[in-house]
DNA sequence: TGTACATCAGTGAACGCGCGTTCACTGATGTAC
DNA sequence: TGTACATCAGTGAACGCGCGTTCACTGATGTAC
């Protein structure tokens, strides 16, 4: 059967959907390529018409999940005033919903330290994914110029990413707690300049 | 052949040794346990004499992985003064080297998104690894009380994981070396109160 | 307008490889008598 | 002190399962003439 011209495009696009929630969700390896393209409502043949292998979908879901919570973040501050955005957004990304919901989450913290691991091609393409990440994030960070804000963004989300997956980690929910409250209450006061003029001056 | 009384807990610890550092290296699903048994000098069918399954060794491993780490920790400020040393922490932690050598460094920033997804019995085993690494690093942290080191720790260590983590997903030099130098700068200003009083009031 | 053929997204059975795990065996030393 | 047997860490070949990938096929629509 032929279909009309976006067919094709929207059968990759619910590949990549299914893939970027199922990967932040199970992780790379615990991920069949059947399971993803059944959600997608095809059989695992048609599979290879729109991804050369495994790890290809696998790279394109992650540069694509930067590009969801992207835009996820950036609707959540639509409205809100800039001097509360960050705080908004902190406050998002370090809560309990993120930390339960990682399918739909921010992917560093959902698949870092396997993103560590990978080869220098694919890590290029993610490394890239990241700077975009960053470049739509920018407005929100505290700076007069790009490299300040650029550079506290290079520390305020890599260590958020560490508070999640930490989160994550421990089975007690009391930890989890101390960690996410600790996390929103030290890094608002660091980044939004809670009151006292603790504004950090991360340079270099 | 029969050995002497410790044979066993030798090959045991030589084992533990080895998956220790290829899954920090290399991540779980990348280590095989013939890999493991061979760096270790034996063969495949030995293994089963010491740990029930490969995920009974990967935890193991971490558990392992949490002690060993501390122990450099603590062997590494052994001599500094009191009040340098979470200084000097921060320095090793947010380190190149450290960046570099996944082998032989935090477990939390080489398999940090890998431990959140564990089933729950391995998953309460890691927690309280990590809570005896939170234990053994305890003396390091300021505040007054055990609570209020206890929630810095839960800040600080999950942050510098996840820069770590972040600055290995990078393939670009300049941007891990941005993390790793913003990262010091702002932790050591965070937790060590480097001039001004911005100590932050981790709490509740 | 009709006919023959090309295209190509998607199907689903089959292939094949890798790796965790099993298992019969070895052989040195301990124990029973 | 000697003999028979048990133990058990370690060996390495073989098993078997899971999953990524391949492949012959389908069938609807486009194109050539």
């Amino acid at each position: 059967m032929r279909y009309d011209a976006d067919h094709k495009a929207e059968s990759r696009a619910r590949i990549l959907g299914a893939a970027a929630a199922r990967f932040r969700a199970e992780g790379a390896e615990a991920v069949r390529v059947i399971d993803v393209m059944r959600e997608a409502g095809m059989t695992q043949g048609g599979f290879y018409r729109h991804f050369a292998d495994k790890d290809e979908l696998l790279h394109s879901a992650i540069a694509s999940s930067f590009d969801e919570v992207a835009t996820r973040i950036t609707r959540l501050v639509s409205g809100v005033p800039r001097t509360r955005a960050l705080r908004t957004v902190i406050d998002f990304y370090l809560s309990e919903e993120h930390m339960r919901r990682p399918d739909s989450g921010c992917a560093l913290a959902a698949l870092g330290t396997e993103m560590a691991r990978m080869a220098p091609a694919p890590k290029r393409a993610i490394s890239r994914a990241l700077d975009a990440y960053a470049d739509r994030l920018d407005f929100l960070m505290p700076g007069e110029s790009a490299a300040e804000r650029r550079a506290a963004f290079l520390v305020l989300f890599p260590a958020m990413a560490g508070c999640i997956m930490s989160a994550r980690a421990f089975s007690s929910k009391e930890r989890q707690r101390q960690i996410l409250a600790g996390g929103r209450e030290f890094f608002t006061r660091a980044f939004c300049g809670d009151g006292a003029n603790t504004t950090p001056e991360v340079t270099s």
